[in-house]
DNA sequence: AGAGCCGAGATGATAAACAATGTTGTCAAC
DNA sequence: GTTGACAACATTGTTTATCATCTCGGCTCT
């Protein structure tokens, strides 16, 4: 078990709750579960608090970071700025088998919203970013974003509950896809924004106390 | 020494130039130099790694990495996105204070560059756009753009050395400013983007064989 | 009940030890 | 002089042991 695998590790049981904000993760615990050596669970955990997704406090060791609504905002405005400008690059670069593809997932997230079926909806909405991000062309946009939504995807998943939400959500997407496929870089941009800007605002109505 | 204080003293070596690209780092040499413990060296090694600044091959150990073009020119993309939201966030805050202290510093560039010293010009074009980035009040633009410019940092030098990119530079700089303590968000963004793609190009052209 | 104390448990840090691999120098053969 | 095999050395990768420090729970004593 590599450091790395143990970050990702980490991560997934994280990002998909298993791991709930400020449990502690006791190095013996990891250890025992995962196989790997001492050194190499305190080097993980070591990384991912300077990734900011666990807090590791003075004789007390590692928890699970909770995020702040400030931090939420912080993170929310990184992502209009990156996710806004992989849009336009997207849309003003000539990829059309990515185009397609983004077209075809799209088209397979208007069948599931009618179904109402949040989790998969959840999964197809990763898959459109990161489409987008990919089509970008720009490895460092992936490895921010990966930063910044890892530690929200609980709480994203949260919104996608409500089916109006999820339609809302939908309808920038349709728009989206439709200025990147038609290559209108600045519209792609500036509804990317946009998009953004709703699930944010989505995010801090749907429960002050989660935050 | 932490493993924090490592880093920032390999970060310093690189950036100035005294491990050069392609320098091996051996172990050995940097306990004997820094006294730290091995674990923390190798641990600031591999950090550095995956920050991409060093690259780490099995049984051959840390080495100073070197950029191509491509990786230069996406660096540059995402500081159009980071860096031109940066400016623009900065220009629709209401920070009055900030706003002034970009001011003065704009103003004593304009000064240096009418006496040309160019190591003077770029310890200031540093601070003008921390400022900047300072004045989005977003922790995440800082820390990614550290990870953007530290590498480019003896590149970004070697096109000061011109006289006149210093002074095309200092006139976009003198736009941006006025446009974000005039508090034209747009504006300032669109001319920070226009700003760093200039930055890209004088680099580009500077010399293909340094890339 | 509450203050103070103690020990188990956990973390922080370093050193030692060993395996696996890369690197370099030597020497013989051609 | 060049080349190739081979051995000695250097460096890295990994695990384990060790010890100091601190937290936290429960315990005793008043």
């Amino acid at each position: 078990m590599t450091t790395d695998e143990l970050m990702d590790w980490a991560r997934e049981n994280i990002r998909t709750g298993r791991f709930a904000p400020g449990q502690r993760l006791i190095e013996s615990d990891i250890i025992r579960e995962t196989h790997a050596s001492r050194n190499k669970v305190r080097d993980a955990l070591q990384r991912l608090a300077t990734e900011g997704l666990v807090a590791i406090e003075p004789f007390r060791g590692a928890s699970v970071r909770s995020i702040n609504r400030d931090e939420v905002r912080q993170m929310y405005e990184a992502r209009m700025a990156l996710e806004g400008f992989a849009a336009h690059q997207f849309a003003a670069a000539d990829n059309d088998e990515l185009k397609q593809e983004l077209k075809r997932t799209q088209q397979e997230m208007n069948d599931w919203v009618k179904r109402g079926d949040h989790e998969h909806f959840a999964k197809l909405n990763s898959k459109w970013h990161k489409i987008i991000i990919d089509g970008s062309g720009n490895q460092y946009f992936h490895q921010f974003l990966a930063r910044l939504t890892i530690p929200l995807y609980r709480l994203l998943f949260l919104t996608f509950y409500s089916k109006e939400r999820i339609a809302v959500a939908n309808d920038d997407h349709k728009k989206i896809t439709k200025a990147i496929v038609a290559g209108n870089a600045d519209e792609a941009e500036a509804l990317m924004r946009d998009h953004v800007r709703n699930g944010l605002k989505a995010l801090l109505e749907l429960d002050a106390r989660q935050l």
